[in-house]
DNA sequence: TTGTGTTTTATTGCCTCC
DNA sequence: GGAGGCAATAAAACACAA
């Protein structure tokens, strides 16, 4: 038998059952006892630590009934011990199954559960240490009436249905977080499904703009903020628009009052507040009517479908450089000047002009004096 | 009572360590 | 090479529904 090689080879084990040595007390009490002296094994009393689990029963539990058995059968063999050897036997194969009480294995043995005192004594040990030193073994074999290799055995199981139960805890752990980072992804990938779905939105209001003619009414392609917007820019570039004819009209007045004639072209420069309102002008200029340059359409479609183009054919996958560039493109969206188209007017292109290349004709700053 | 699933006890074979 | 640990597995004991 290969098990032999192992878990019966160990120190040989007299039987310590004596009647008069046992503890006829509670079990709990019993318990408490033993593990002070599983704790302390300087104060290991070896067989009058012996327990008396039958006593601290009490109950007709089908488990116990192995225990009945089993003191039966230490019975039995203490009446052998004491034919054979004078009340000293000593087994000196502990691996035999005719010298103890409980075989394992072999045999005609079956097996027999152990009672619920000493599965719980054997816990208590297990918790200190779920490892089982051979003196240990020994000791624990001793105080619960069982084999050493009973011992070892249960410790064996004990720590194979630990290790189960850390896998099932830490399976738990990991799946709870997968769960929680699978929850986040799609909740990211909803919000940029909504946010494609804004620029496709947006996409369809501007592209058609680019290829209807004057006849269409702004009002039917935009929704009422885009109006409400669009009424609000007008109005403050009205207001911007008389501000710089009466500043022309002082600059270009001699002492008397009379107008001087203008041998060069006049900039108006004009300040932008702030980027969101030149980002306003500029959206709103685009949607002007007056944008129907076919330069200015030409530019502005380019640049809108530069980025609808740059965007990947997998879905789901919306970079923060994509945000960027769609960011960078609103902001050049309007109709960018073609200087050349008209010569009558001088632009001057740098972030503190004019210089959103509105058509010439339609700009209010930009003209020539005669 | 019986069938079935689960738990516990025990065995086997392989591996590592000393 | 022996001792002991571990994974896989067998098998008995147990729980429980039908």
């Amino acid at each position: 038998m290969a098990a032999s090689r192992k878990l019966y080879g160990g120190s040989s084990m007299s039987l310590l059952l004596q009647n008069d040595t046992r503890i006829p007390s509670s079990s709990h009490q019993v318990l408490d006892s033993l593990w002070l002296h599983t704790s302390d094994p300087s104060s290991f009393q070896g067989s009058k630590s012996m327990v008396d689990f039958e006593n601290g029963r009490g109950s007709n539990n089908i488990r116990d009934r192995s225990l009945i058995f089993q003191q039966g059968l230490m019975e039995k063999e203490e009446e052998n011990n004491n034919n054979n050897n004078n009340n000293n036997n000593v087994c000196d194969d502990d691996y035999d199954p005719s010298c103890f009480h409980q075989t394992t294995g072999n045999g005609n043995s079956k097996k027999r559960r152990l009672t619920s005192e000493q599965v719980q004594f054997l816990e208590r040990s297990f918790e200190v240490e779920n490892k089982l030193e051979p003196e240990r073994k020994v000791q624990l074999a001793k105080e619960l009436g069982l084999q050493p290799r009973q011992v070892a055995i249960w410790f064996q199981n004990r720590r194979a249905r630990f290790k189960t139960k850390q896998l099932e805890k830490e399976y738990g752990a990991l799946k709870a977080s997968f769960d929680k980072l699978k929850a986040d992804y799609e909740s990211l990938l909803q919000q940029n499904h909504n946010l494609k779905q804004q620029v496709n939105s947006l996409k369809n209001k501007l592209i058609p703009r680019d290829k209807d003619d004057e006849n269409c009414s702004l009002d039917e392609k935009l929704s009422p903020h885009d109006v409400d917007m669009m009424n609000s820019n007008d109005e403050k570039k009205d207001q911007e628009a008389i501000t710089t004819e009466l500043m022309i009209s002082n600059s270009t007045s001699n002492e008397n009052g009379s107008k001087m004639p203008l041998t060069h072209p006049i900039m108006l420069t004009c300040k932008q507040e702030d980027a969101n309102s030149a980002k306003s002008d500029i959206l709103d200029d685009s949607d002007s009517p007056h944008c129907n340059d076919q330069n200015h359409h030409h530019h502005h479609h380019r640049h809108l479908s530069s980025f609808m183009e740059e965007e990947p054919a997998e879905s789901g996958d919306f970079s923060q450089d994509e945000d960027d560039n769609l960011s960078k493109n609103l902001l050049t969206l309007p109709c960018l000047p073609k200087v050349e188209d008209n010569d009558a007017c001088y632009h001057e292109q740098n972030e503190n002009t004019c210089g959103f290349g509105f058509p010439v004709e339609d700009q209010t700053f930009c003209f020539w004096p005669y």
